[in-house]
DNA sequence: TTGACGCGAAACCTTAAGGTTTCATATAAT
DNA sequence: ATTATATGAAACCTTAAGGTTTCGCGTCAA
C-alpha cells in the first residue's frame, strides 16, 4: 500500500513558529477556511496562508477545497515523531526531577 | 526564591536545527568539552559554539569551565513545555488513532 | 453579467539564521 | 619563557524566513 509519502517539510521546524503554533490551536476546534483564521492575526492573509502552506508540507493540516473557499483540517498524526523524540529524554524528569514531574502533572489535570 | 529565570530563547526555536537536536544526543551521553563535540559534525567548531550558545539561552544545557575549556552539561527540563504542548493534542492519538498508536508503540519497542 | 468574495502566485523587501575566517585570551605543557 | 590547546568574540557572507502588496482567477450573489 500507498503508506508514508509527506515528509517534505520537518516537523519540527514546522512547529518552531509561534503563528503556527497558534493555527494549529485554532483547527483543534475543527475545519476552517483561511480567512476566518487569519482574523484571529495582526499579519496578513497571504502571510497566514503561506503559514498554512509550510504546515501541510509537514503533513499537520490538509486543505480541502469548497466553492470559492479552502478549508483547512488539522491532522495531529505528525505529532508523534516528536513525542517518540521527546520519549527518549522522559528519563531525565522521571529519574532525577520527580517533584518537577508530579508539580506538572498537576497543571496538566487543572487545564 | 529564585526560581524561573532562563527563556532568553525559545524551545521549540532551539530544538528546530536538526544540529541542535544531535547535539543534545551527544550530550545525553555525559558533560563534554566544546571540540569533542564539534568532532562529530562537518561545521566548524566556531558554529557548533554558537549551537551551544542556543541551547544554553533555552536551558537546555549548563557550561562549566574547567581549566582551559568549557564543558556542556544536558538539562532536559525545559523539555517539559515541549511535553505539556504536546500532550494537548494527544487525545487525537489516544481516541482516533488507535491503531496508529499500537504501531508507533511498536517502533518503539522495536527500538 | 456584473460585482463582490476567497484565495494563491509573483515579485519584492528586511532581517535573522547558520556558516566561515581571523584574532585575542586564558590555561597547559615543555 | 615559549609553544601548543581550547574557546569565544568580531566581522562578514549567503540564504532562508516571515512579511507585504499587487494581480489574476474561480465561485457565489444580485
Amino acid at each position: 500500500m500507498a503508506g508514508a509519502a509527506e515528509p517534505k517539510q520537518d516537523v519540527f521546524q514546522a512547529i518552531a513558529d509561534p503563528t503556527r503554533r497558534r493555527l494549529l490551536r485554532l483547527l483543534d476546534g475543527g475545519e476552517q477556511p483561511v480567512t476566518a483564521l487569519s482574523g484571529h492575526f495582526p499579519i496578513s492573509r497571504t502571510a497566514v496562508s503561506k503559514h498554512l502552506r509550510i504546515l501541510q508540507d509537514a503533513g499537520l493540516v490538509h486543505e480541502r477545497k469548497v466553492g470559492r473557499e479552502t478549508r483547512y483540517r488539522l491532522d495531529a498524526e505528525p505529532l508523534l515523531e516528536l513525542k517518540r523524540w521527546l520519549a527518549y529524554y522522559e528519563r531525565y524528569w522521571e529519574n532525577k526531577l520527580g517533584a518537577l514531574k508530579r508539580f506538572v502533572e498537576d497543571e496538566e489535570a487543572a487545564e
